[in-house]
DNA sequence: AAGACGAAAGTGGTTGA
DNA sequence: TCAACAACTTTCGTCTT
């Protein structure tokens, strides 16, 4: 990673060009949130910080000035941002008690700042971008509306927002992930997710095992190649509905395992399973039910595949 | 010895009555 | 709510390199 100093004299995490390859085609996915070379695949960045303002001050008299704006309205704090605060000196006790009651009214509202302050901390431990917090802030907002949040821990229903997130926004993050940083178990979450995607009305489109194949690969030390070999695989996987009803991580997993075996890059099933979380068992299935589909094909298997099928039937 | 393979039993989610 | 079911995991013995 390049890290150079800008005119401004502070440092920039500006990424020219991959530290793998050297390719200057840098890709910087928002929604991902995922800076990645579309040479080879390699995963420069996974936590794109968004945070900031968008002018730039050249001393402080422009930082007060510019401040003085405030800052944009946000659904992460819990009055949106636009509220004002009284400043602490003599004589204003009295007006930042009253003003303190005013601002936090009742105990939804209270509930409402623990479950942004909640939604904030998780998405900064799966280091999700900030457009994904603000619309799980809005969910949360929602939800409440529709009072939704009665009888369910606030937990509970903001580990399923990041999730329901996540998935909209096509960031491959699993339920497992969620769970790990949440204080609520898996069986809870799960049921809130399905709880309130049927009450709010939302629509998450299945996730595709694409979307899990340039992080894995990353993680695996994968090139380019061997990235788009499992991509392959995958569609053709999909095109004959081989993924109906499967696990789409399994499937990715397979492919990638495929792949590296096809580009001579060979990876064990327990390296893969390691960083895919799918057992060697599964990915063994799959492995099995894809390459019996398309051992004839020889664009797809090397001879070391289809001597192996043979053997093995 | 490591990796791959596969059988068998157990687990947890989904679906439909 | 319950049973049936398919997908997946765990475990473990065997085979191959």
């Amino acid at each position: 990673m390049s890290n150079d100093i800008d005119n401004d004299g502070k440092k920039s995490n500006k990424i020219k060009e991959c530290p793998e390859c050297g390719s200057k085609s840098i890709i910087t996915d928002f929604g991902k949130a995922e800076i990645y070379c579309a040479d080879c695949g390699m995963i420069i960045s996974e936590s794109i910080i968004d945070l900031g303002p968008e002018w730039r001050a050249f001393d402080s008299t422009q930082t007060a000035a510019k401040t003085r704006t405030g800052a944009p309205m946000t659904y992460r704090i819990h009055d949106k941002g636009l509220s004002t605060v009284v400043s602490s000196g003599p004589g204003m006790n009295k007006l930042q008690k009253w003003q303190r009651r005013a601002h936090i009214a009742n105990s939804s509202e209270r509930s409402l700042i623990f479950a942004l302050s909640e939604i904030d901390r998780m998405a900064s431990a799966l280091r999700l971008p900030v457009n994904i917090r603000e619309q799980a802030s809005m969910l949360y907002r929602k939800a409440m509306e529709k009072r939704l949040i009665r009888g369910r821990s606030i937990e509970s229903i903001t580990s399923a927002l990041i999730y329901i997130t996540c998935r909209q926004y096509g960031v491959s993050r699993t339920l497992e992930e969620v769970t790990k940083i949440s204080r609520v178990e898996y069986k809870k979450i799960s049921r809130v997710y399905r709880y309130l995607l049927r009450e709010m009305n939302l629509k998450i489109t299945l996730t595709s095992p694409v979307e899990y194949v340039p992080r894995f690969c990353s993680e695996l030390n994968l090139g380019s190649e061997i990235r788009s070999n499992a991509i392959a695989i995958i569609k053709k996987t999909e095109e004959v509905g081989l993924t109906d009803g499967r696990l789409p991580i399994g499937i990715a997993a397979a492919a990638i395992y495929i792949a590296t075996i096809l580009n001579k890059e060979h990876r064990t099933q327990k390296q893969v399973s390691d960083v895919t979380g799918v057992t060697e068992v599964t990915i063994r299935n799959r492995y099995k039910e894809i390459s019996k589909k398309f051992g004839g094909e020889r664009q797809w298997f090397t001879d070391y595949i289809l001597d192996k099928n043979k053997n093995g039937d």
